[in-house]
DNA sequence: CTAAAGCTTCACGTCGACGTGAGAGTCAAC
DNA sequence: GTTGACTCTCACGTCGACGTGAAGCTTTAG
């Protein structure tokens, strides 16, 4: 099938379907006239790509394990055991990027949940150059 | 105070404190010879700033929401209750990043749970295109 | 007076998965 | 043959908080 096709039924635009072939994760036949053509193959490997890059996987590190992973119904699995730790490896780097969001989460609650000083008059426990008046103007 | 001290004693770089003044969180005065003078509540402000980048606020948002902002010891508090929402805001987008985060490792999870197929000789339940021998040389 | 810090304003590079045209060739149907 | 859908290859734009020189003033220590 053409790109046009393989698009429709993947769901990926066809920039995205000449990007990864840009980085090496599909490597479509030509036609004389230049003409990507893909094959049902090629559609589940699109579909493999997605799941990976949702997973929060670069295309380099796509490009690795792309080719040692089976799939049946959907669910991907490794095909090779040096495989899992690369995938490992990944999921510790988003899980230290949660914590990192959970960090900064915190950090407003603490702002959200801290007591609203004194607004008019005193200057008492704002020390901050132009305290209130400019609230109004940025809301 | 001149940047170089500014720098060092709030642990940003120069090139970060320009840049917060071109964003306009910062209004340094400057010298005849263009040098810029800054004071003790702009090394106070600088403090805050990098708690609101922490927090994961853009410099846009920041610039909104610095001038209504008061602290005390180092606990930053809204000086103005529209700022509250504004931050709540911020902290449910931050709760959908953890979120999608949360979902992308659980694909992961998946993948690196499930069952390794069988890897030499057989067909059966290997659909990919070319199976194992990359392994070894993509790891 | 001189050299060395320290400061200034540009202005491009970063990182990544594409979006979005531009300009041109290909193919099917009519 | 001709129109219109489809495809091709460039190649720049995106988003953001800076990093990193470059070329040239200013101030300070000696």
């Amino acid at each position: 099938m053409r790109i046009g096709e393989l698009a429709r039924r993947t769901g990926a635009s066809e920039r995205a379907l000449r990007y990864y072939e840009e980085q090496g994760l599909l490597r479509p036949a030509r036609r004389p006239s230049g003409y990507r053509e893909f094959t049902e193959a090629d559609a589940a490997t699109v579909r493999r790509i997605r799941t990976l890059l949702a997973a929060g996987l670069g295309t380099a590190v796509i490009a690795e394990v792309l080719p040692c992973m089976a799939d049946a119904d959907g669910q991907l699995a490794p095909a090779c055991a040096e495989l899992t730790s690369e995938l490992i490896k990944e999921r510790d780097r988003i899980s230290e990027e949660v914590g990192e969001l959970l960090a900064a989460r915190a950090i407003l609650d603490g702002i959200i949940a801290a007591p609203v000083p004194a607004a008019p008059g005193g200057e008492g426990t704002a020390p901050a150059p132009r305290p209130a008046e400019d609230c109004a103007a940025a809301v």
